[in-house]
DNA sequence: ATGGCCAATATGATTGGA
């Protein structure tokens, strides 16, 4: 089962380059962020014409998270549990079955943070708070769990370009990276990490200054698997060709292949 | 952080992104 994972900087902006890849990469189940459209203009049609079933959490204007999936989505769920106030776009869930094995699915869009001396930070810290306590309940199960999305954190200072530039920002800041590895050490797996040691694997150019031309990028979008889903990872990758096309999302898509 | 961007909005300037 080919699972990915794509920040697309509004769907409706990326319809042409997000059938060409899923064309191409053919993943059975894709997790979608910053769609920002609400649930009824979001473009279902060519998406389903692939073969997708999709299951939504719009938002007008920001944020916004979807999943693909050429299997039946079930027990689809909205939203990060553990702030009833908070009314943001940026989690959704869904258990996936394929013939040899089922996963259960989480479409997550961490917020950013900046600037850190607002409301901001603490939000995502808070955020990343929920994330812990709801992976720490559902590692109970003890079965396949793919945590995929936009995290906005550099896990390490091999995951930017240029690590002194990002040592005050909220992706970079010690107490976000100290989160990021709280996650970790509940028995969660980067995926990619699990596959390369290499350098300069990157996820995000900024649109600008020239970041994308100087490979100034960071690595910020994980899949974070459970341990009875790490197991039968086989390959993961990104591709960081899609940074090149016509009208591209800052964000490329990653992907991996769980043996199922 | 920023020279340089991009997307959405009852739009033509502002907000948010990372």
């Amino acid at each position: 089962m080919r699972i990915a994972t794509w920040n697309v900087n509004s769907v409706n902006q990326r319809v042409d380059s997000l059938v060409a890849w899923l064309t191409a990469r053919a993943p059975d189940v894709v997790c979608l962020q910053e769609i920002k459209c609400q649930e009824a203009g979001f473009p279902r049609e060519p998406l389903e014409a692939l073969g997708y079933n999709i299951a939504i959490l719009g938002q007008k204007t920001f944020n916004g998270v979807a999943i693909l999936s050429k299997f039946p989505l079930e027990d689809i769920a909205t939203g990060l549990p553990g702030d009833d106030e908070d009314v943001q776009s940026r989690f959704i869930s869904a258990t996936v079955s394929a013939g040899s094995g089922t996963v259960k699915v989480v479409c997550l869009y961490l917020p950013n943070g900046n600037p850190t001396n607002t409301e901001k930070y603490p939000y995502k810290l808070k955020w990343m708070d929920r994330l812990i306590r709801y992976t720490h309940e559902h590692l109970k199960a003890e079965e396949p769990l793919v945590l995929a999305g936009d995290y906005n954190i550099i896990p390490t200072a091999a995951d930017v370009h240029n690590p002194e530039l990002w040592l005050t920002d909220a992706l970079f800041l010690p107490r976000t990276r100290a989160k990021f590895r709280e996650l970790a050490n509940l028995g969660m797996t980067d995926a990619l990490r699990a596959i390369s040691d290499d350098d300069g694997l990157y996820t995000f150019w900024d649109y600008q200054a020239g970041a994308w031309q100087k490979n100034n990028g960071i690595r910020i979008d994980h899949l974070m698997l459970s341990p009875q889903a790490a197991d039968r990872l086989s390959a993961a990758g990104i591709d960081k060709h899609v940074r090149g096309w016509e009208k591209p999302s800052d964000h490329v898509p990653v992907w991996i292949d769980l043996d199922f």
